[in-house]
DNA sequence: ACTTCTTTGAGACTCAATCTCAATAGAGGG
DNA sequence: CCCTCTATTGAGATTGAGTCTCAAAGAAGT
């Protein structure tokens, strides 16, 4: 499994040990592509009987962020969520306010400009935050 | 003083009373244009001997949110910051890493195209957060 | 001035996230 | 395979921004 060898690689370039802790974080957030928060990860852990202390969750998920594995959302509800970010291309995110669907997009036109802004404006950008919020127009959402 | 007219008219609105204390915060709220959180306005009342308990302060700033004169500023880092919004344009931000200079930026361009984005991806919106963070060229700034 | 109903303040509480520290367990060496 | 050295873990305490509670204070209309 190559998940494996990208954490180990990891945590080798860090000189910090491989734990089976770790790995079942990671092989958690690498089961799905959701935009979960810390505690779902948690309990989702917990309901497949591995054993993981939620201090060891948030613990081994700050090292995933740090090193680029996973990407951390704050959509300021007060929680981060996170998303695996291994072979995913960079992308921004719309939220519905009523259904709380988190859906991709990315617009090499906004990417661009948002470059050319900053350089104007004297900054050298490292990271960036871009999120829409508004109603989509599902059926199956509330107040629809 | 229109500042006081102001308040006014949004507690009419919504049936409420109007008091000293919603003054002061939001007298204080008027004072500057930096970005301020909570605790700062709390403090900054008290410093000048101006009695407006936390509860109230937060209390007053969420009534100010809600009605528009006041826009929250989420920069990720756990606490919400505050700007008058009274006659100021609509803008985004640029954060500096290494100082926290916050400056301001708006791009018509950049808001045409998240529309259009947004449209082609079946959604309406209603607001959005675009927060771009980097290091500033200024001399002044640390880590320069 | 009287009544009604909102607002205030002090401190308790919430909740995500972080910290503490004794017990556990990698990883390399012998 | 065992030993030593350290990093890591887990349970629960702690932090900190923000919210809630409820008795006392105070708007606003009559």
């Amino acid at each position: 499994m190559h998940n494996t060898d990208k954490l180990k690689r990891i945590l080798h370039k860090e000189n910090r040990r491989y734990t089976q802790q770790r790995q079942k974080v990671w092989d958690e957030i690498c089961s799905t592509n959701e935009h979960r928060d810390a505690e779902d990860i948690y309990n989702s852990l917990r309901k497949r009987q591995t054993n993981v202390s939620r201090a060891t969750v948030y613990r081994t998920i700050d090292l995933l962020v740090k090193n680029n594995l996973v990407r951390r959302l704050d959509l300021g509800d007060g929680r981060s969520r996170f998303e695996n970010k291994m072979g995913i291309a960079h992308h921004d995110h719309i939220v519905c306010l009523d259904c709380r669907k988190i859906v991709e997009f990315m617009n090499e036109e906004i990417e661009e400009i948002q470059e050319q802004v900053a350089k104007e404006m004297g900054f050298e950008i490292v990271r960036h935050v871009h999120q829409l919020f508004g109603h989509c127009l599902d059926e199956k959402c509330p107040n629809k």
